[in-house]
DNA sequence: TCTGGGGTCCTAGGACCC
DNA sequence: TCTGGGGTCCTAGGACCC
């Protein structure tokens, strides 16, 4: 049967949110009608675009760029911080929105989804129409809009929904690659990175459309199984299908860039603890075990190093993850100026009832317990509130 | 007031085994 | 009289996404 995919991306979204919430809250200035970005906070060395309104972006202003640049190419520009509750508020509004149309909703990130409508429309009925009626309801009932991408294929249905923006729908079927897509160049392509375009380039491809038409051995030869993927997108044939059931995570990582350089590792250390805490915290609300702990540390030149450690026993305390998390801090540390510390639990697997029994020994069952119970008062008081004796020398605050 | 944070997937090389 | 080959597991780093 002939596949019928959207793809629905937020114009803006964390700015577009941002706005709509302050004009809700009685502000009179509409954020996506000046220069304006979502940014963090530059004190605390987090200062980055993370959205930017449309008259930002004709200041040249990209995301991701320090906001120290995009102040030198608008010194006016308006800079708000981000609120991720918001964010995912809006972000559920939509999911439970499309949820009305077909089941088969997968969330690509918290602002884009896919919708897999294939078998899901009446005779007759056409899925451009699906796709405007959406967009008009986000429109009217929400305030902010949306771009919507139509296609036969997964793939093109995001390719399209990145064409002219905002508030526009895009029909991007296989039987049109040759006129919408192939004229474009190849960075446009999804997954294709600015690593991979210099290299493309040199091998003479600089249109989605030369990539299409290269041998598919070349690009192998060349790419490996990356470059079979993004021959396939190219040539619209990425035969991918619409991830509608949730996933459980493969992973759970928590970093922190430090306010200030930090040249010893007890004050890396007390950091650590913290965000071990947090990591096993959210592991332990997945109900799953960790296999692996990850330790990662970027110095003040932005060098990133990274150890990682196999455990020999599946875990979700905070002691053992901690444990794991302070020998690798030692291997990695050679007293380099730190400025980011990360922790990250891997090869995560599902809690099984029938393996809970070989953990039970006594050890194990105290440090359980104690998680357990400061679990529950982070739930009752929020979790800021409290720390381990550990964490008292550090007054760091992550958030 | 220079450069975030959370993910997934892939690759290359070394250790180890038969 | 030169030093196989295949497979698995583990680790470090990197590319890419939003």
């Amino acid at each position: 049967m002939e596949k019928r995919f959207l793809h629905i991306d937020v114009n803006n979204a964390f700015l577009s949110w941002t706005a709509v919430e302050r004009l809700k809250a009685g502000e009179t200035i509409d954020l996506r009608n000046i220069p304006s970005v979502v940014g963090g906070d530059e004190s605390k060395r987090r200062g980055i675009v993370v959205a930017k309104s449309n008259v930002a972006k004709k200041f040249g202003i990209k995301t991701a760029e320090p906001i120290y640049m995009a102040r030198k190419k608008c010194p006016s520009i308006v800079v708000v911080p981000a609120n991720h509750e918001v964010y995912r508020r809006y972000s559920d509004e939509l999911y439970k929105l499309f949820l009305k149309y077909t089941e088969k909703v997968e969330r690509f990130s918290i602002d884009e989804c896919f919708l897999d409508l294939t078998g899901y429309l009446k005779p007759n009925e056409d899925i451009v129409k699906i796709g405007i009626e959406i967009k008009e309801k986000i429109k009217n009932d929400y305030g902010f809009t949306v771009n919507v991408g139509v296609s036969d294929d997964k793939i093109l249905a995001k390719i399209a929904s990145d064409f002219e923006k905002p508030d526009k729908l895009h029909t991007l079927f296989k039987s049109e690659i040759q006129t919408k897509l192939w004229s474009l160049p190849i960075s446009d392509l999804f997954m294709v990175g600015k690593k991979s375009v210099p290299k493309l380039n040199n091998m003479g491809i600089k249109t989605i459309g030369d990539l299409a038409n290269t041998d598919k051995n070349v690009i192998m030869k060349a790419f490996g199984k990356y470059g079979y993927m993004i021959w396939r997108y190219a040539n619209g044939e990425s035969n991918e299908e619409v991830n509608y059931l949730p996933e459980k995570p493969k992973g759970i990582g928590n970093s922190y860039t430090i306010p200030y350089d930090v040249g010893n590792i007890d004050d890396l250390q007390a950091i650590l603890v913290e965000l071990v805490e947090k990591v096993a915290y959210r592991l332990r609300k997945e109900d799953m075990y960790a296999t692996v702990v990850n330790v990662q540390l970027k110095n003040n030149n932005f060098k990133t190093v990274s150890h990682q450690k196999k455990l020999d026993v599946r875990t979700d305390t905070t002691k053992d993850i901690l444990d794991a998390a302070k020998e690798l801090l030692k291997e990695l540390y050679n007293g380099d100026l730190i400025r980011l510390i990360g922790v990250r639990v891997d090869g995560l697997v599902e809690k099984n009832e029938m393996q809970l029994s070989m953990f039970d020994m006594p050890e194990n069952t105290k440090n359980k317990k104690i998680d357990e119970a400061m679990d529950k008062i982070k739930e009752r008081y929020g979790d800021k509130i409290i720390s381990r004796a550990t964490d008292l020398k550090s007054n760091t605050d992550i958030n």
